[in-house]
DNA sequence: TCATGTGGCTAGATCGTTCTAGTTCATCCA
DNA sequence: TGGATGAACTAGAACGATCTAGCCACATGA
């Protein structure tokens, strides 16, 4: 078994390259102060040691993590799409990312605080299911960014997609292609479940069509309950709370013998991965999920850096037709 | 905009209970050494003051992190079931994880460096792609578990299941039904994706039948071409490289008219989320992940306590039989 | 010539903890 | 009685970095 070395410290270095440790900090942090040969012979002996700074003690003294915590939910695939763009953004702007999964029996409040114990500068939660009163607190500690959820309070940030505007593109794409019998299937207690389902309600009666929403849920096993409850009285269109749902829905739909899109429209919401597979190519709202993500970043590091105060930004969703939507059958 | 107060610090928490520092922070650990009295004192200010320990300063000073490194890929929703379970196995011996994604842009060497600037005790790496070489170098730091892949050096643990014995299963359970036409889709370039096709090829010689194996990959698309290529030389049953090519194999045979198992049987393997879906019920070889998580936590942690040495586990996988394998088709 | 700057470098304090080595004081036992 | 024991507590040195202040040598300008 070989033997586990010691890690290198400044001080090695400093030793190894002949001059001290001040110094060799200054070259590592790359800033002014150091002359270009020492500077080479420094890195050098640095290279030689093997040499990593320790995050923990540079933090410690400079108060400085570089750090934005991002909490994420392990069960949401639609997550995953998020954390890339998160990263990718986030390591553009000179920061890293510390990731902290809301799991079975691991809270949220234990994934915040796990990432405020690592020193994270700021926190972006993905569609957090706190109180506003709990984000609240947090944000007197470090900025906090609330992604896919708005309503939340004036101290916390909030980077969202208007779901208002997502639902009545849906609808309003659904009527233009002549359905009048729609179907809301919502999100359960889901994060934003309620606002689209209200926001379904008052489209369709401002349209003069009845609103339905049956209960559902953010899986695909929901989506199927779905299906079944309304086979006995089936709509031409059906508008999911979310793509896994609309999985479900068609799957219970193909199930009682029903052809997608002829016999009845499916439209999904988030534009996901699965969405997107050749064998579903599921219509949906799109929330643009990456540019979001990257504008939580950058409203992360804007306040972490910055002045600004914070706010409370809404995109726009746009609506991606597939092949699950059509004219409603004759 | 709430001022961002500065933390209370042990100090603090000492000067507002009248004692000294360092029995604050014998109380804070739990440590025996202080009287009850006090214990209750130093509590009460602590709660007052709304102290919460550093963990940056704590760790740097007892060069013990409880931390476990763990490096998933953010593609693979199969690898969000691991990090469940990790998480739970690592709280209950006391550990936290360190989570860090390989995604798109970024590597799997710059997830570990992540993880050891965190101060990582340990590393556990998901089906990780780095050649043996880089995982022994990196283990001369740390102990390091590589899980799910097994053909890694003596450094290195390996916490994996039996691809052999898994194939086999699954032969031996089609075989069984009375299948003579077997043909594995491979998960071309993917981890253990070699294995699995050698054992199978092994397998059904060993049985005196035709090993027929043809690329594939990891993802639901792979599978659906694989379905194409099939459509005009039809085996009675398919072993895909895991579920999700597994789920676009059935989605291809559908699309051509075929019904799932009547005119093809189809087996997938990892007993995802995805298999045990209502509507899939997909057979399955099941290495059960959740379990292989824990063990690979389990040996991290024996590894950074003990004084054991590495070690490669290797378990056998089950077969999960749900509704996709069935008799051939006459 | 002498003050003034400036680039290159270093010593030592500091961040918030834990750890080591005590000190103090009451109790116990021969 | 007096030494040993132990419980409760503390001072001060670590941990490995960054930061502040200042030193030194040399160039510059009046």
């Amino acid at each position: 078994m070989k033997e586990q070395q010691r890690r290198p410290t400044l001080m090695d270095v400093a030793q190894a390259a002949g001059v001290s440790r001040a110094l060799v900090s200054i070259v590592m942090r790359g800033v002014p102060g150091a002359a270009e040969s020492t500077r080479q012979k420094v890195f050098e002996a640095a290279r030689e040691l093997g040499y990593r700074p320790d995050s923990r003690a540079r933090l410690l003294r400079s108060s400085r993590t570089k750090l934005i915590g991002l909490s994420f939910s392990s069960s949401q695939p639609f997550h995953a799409e998020i954390v890339d763009a998160a990263y990718a953004q986030a390591s553009s702007r000179g920061y890293e990312i510390a990731l902290s999964a809301v799991a079975n029996g691991r809270t949220e409040t234990r994934a915040v605080e796990s990432l405020l114990d690592f020193g994270s500068e700021a926190l972006v939660m993905i569609s957090p299911t706190l109180t506003a009163e709990e984000l609240d607190r947090y944000s007197g500690q470090v900025p906090v960014v609330s992604l896919l959820r708005n309503d939340v309070g004036e101290l916390v940030d909030a980077v969202s997609s208007d779901d208002i505007a997502g639902i009545r593109l849906g609808v309003e794409h659904l009527a233009d292609l002549g359905h009048r019998n729609i179907v809301h299937v919502d999100g359960g207690i889901a994060v934003s479940a309620q606002q689209r389902s209200e926001a379904f309600r008052s489209e369709m009666q401002g349209r003069g069509l009845e609103a339905t929403a049956i209960p559902g849920g953010p899986g695909e096993e929901d989506g199927l309950r779905a299906a079944r409850s309304l086979r006995d009285n089936l709509p031409t269109a059906v508008i999911a709370f979310n793509d896994r749902s609309a999985l479900g829905l068609i799957e219970g739909f193909r199930a009682s013998g029903l052809q997608i899109p002829s016999d009845v429209s499916v439209l999904g919401y988030d534009d996901s991965q699965l969405a997107r597979l050749s064998y579903v190519q599921l219509s949906s709202v799109s929330q643009d999920a990456p540019l979001l993500a990257a504008a939580a970043v950058d409203r992360a590091v804007d306040r972490i850096e910055g002045t600004v105060g914070p706010a409370h930004v809404v995109r726009t969703p746009h609506l991606v037709i597939r092949k699950t939507t059509a004219l409603p059958r004759a």
